[in-house]
DNA sequence: CGGCATCCGGGAAGATACTG
DNA sequence: CAGTATCTTCCCGGATGCCG
């Protein structure tokens, strides 16, 4: 294992999480357990066996845990340590430094996790000072709980497993008017309501997206997100 | 160049500085410009192609910039762009996950700037409540000023370029007794004080470091700065 | 089908030597 | 001092195969 030799904290933590792919792989670790084939989903551009030398790599250095859920759902899953979950500061700091680099939603990959966690990195407090939201994201077989009070952001993956009665559940809240508004749409759709300028309302005319509730509820929700200024290019 | 083609803002950043070096490049640059040889002799394991494959893309990129300085001083540097400098909240946050891993301060390397950063990273604001200090850490041709106020911590290298006249006129004003406290060792040493629990009077001692000034300083300094608790391994 | 292990080509990283 | 050129090594990436 090659490492910077080099007793610096940075370098230190580059010689854990510095492969390449490893920090993508904690990405989308942060809000919860995930099986391999997840992984791989979620991250279309790695290979099998980097996949699972990453894995091991970060479970042996005690980043990642591998668990074996019980009987019922017999599946594998990888998890964050406390140590491991203790890197969300990090990816929050490296995705908003990032924040004004172009992107190309067309071409590019985007995982529901993502777009969670870029949630994170753009909440702007004073827009959301006054706002009172709950929102959920339904991205294929990711849901999200996103919520904003007290000019606080939380957003956790809602857990689908054995998840048919919390499904009927909402399903009748919804219908009496008293679940929260849920959003369906893909993450690069979101993303482009979000950050692109896009209307929900239109989004959802083009059937790229559905809404369940108050649409208006989806107009303030974005309002609480802004991306960061792009630096000028003035003297350091 | 080889991309994730992931619109995730990690991914981005990754693009750019997760490249093997190029955050420990960055680094080098914080606290102002290098020269490449500075670089090369603070980052002994990277050989020279390879530093100069890193500051030709961070320049492409936008992170660093070349400069050539003027007549006197007739030497090229690299420094951060504003946008580079923006980094160095996710440098902090790597090196702060990273501050329970083992160190071994015998066979790696330290450089000045790593120990300046890794002040950064552990100073604690609580212990340093009531705390109004200032220090110089002299390391070998590295010079670094450390004050804390207000229970804030700065620190900043001192421009040593024409530094003639700063150096009498500090000098003279140590004489005076006015003078700021000067610390003289190498940053392996100043490691040991801080985080090592390593006596600074001992380290005098043992001619390992020299202080002109007040001993006390210095001592009430090393209190401001702890390493955070290493994670326990309980369920995430 | 989920979870890997294996094989191999291409390319980045590393060491060294050399030049303006 | 500030890099470039060359060569070697090893990691990454893609395809394929194995195994519960």
């Amino acid at each position: 294992m090659r490492s910077y030799d080099d007793a610096c904290g940075i370098t230190r933590a580059l010689d854990i999480v510095g492969e390449r792919w490893a920090l993508p792989v904690v990405r989308e670790l942060v809000f919860g357990p995930r099986r391999y084939s997840d992984l791989a989903a979620a991250l279309p551009g790695v290979s099998t066996n980097i996949l699972g030398d990453r894995l091991k790599h970060l479970a042996g250095a005690g980043v990642v845990r591998k668990r074996r859920l019980s009987p019922p759902a017999a599946a594998t899953v990888y998890e964050l340590t406390p140590w491991g979950a203790a890197l969300e500061p990090a990816l929050i700091a490296l995705g908003a430094w990032a924040a004004h680099t172009p992107v190309d939603l067309e071409q590019q990959a985007f995982s529901p996790a993502s777009f969670a966690l870029s949630l994170k990195t753009t909440f702007d407090a004073a827009a959301a000072r006054d706002a009172d939201l709950r929102v959920q994201f339904v991205m294929g077989h990711d849901e999200f709980d996103a919520r904003i009070e007290d000019a606080t952001f939380t957003i956790g993956r809602i857990h689908d497993s054995a998840g048919m009665f919390d499904a009927v559940h909402e399903e009748s809240s919804r219908a009496a008017g008293a679940g929260p508004t849920r959003v369906h749409a893909d993450p690069k759709t979101l993303a482009a309501v979000i950050y692109g300028g896009l209307d929900p309302v239109a989004a959802v005319r083009a059937e790229s997206a559905r809404i369940e509730g108050m649409p208006s509820t989806v107009a303030s929700f974005v309002q609480c997100f802004t991306l960061p200024e792009p630096p000028k290019e003035g003297s350091s």
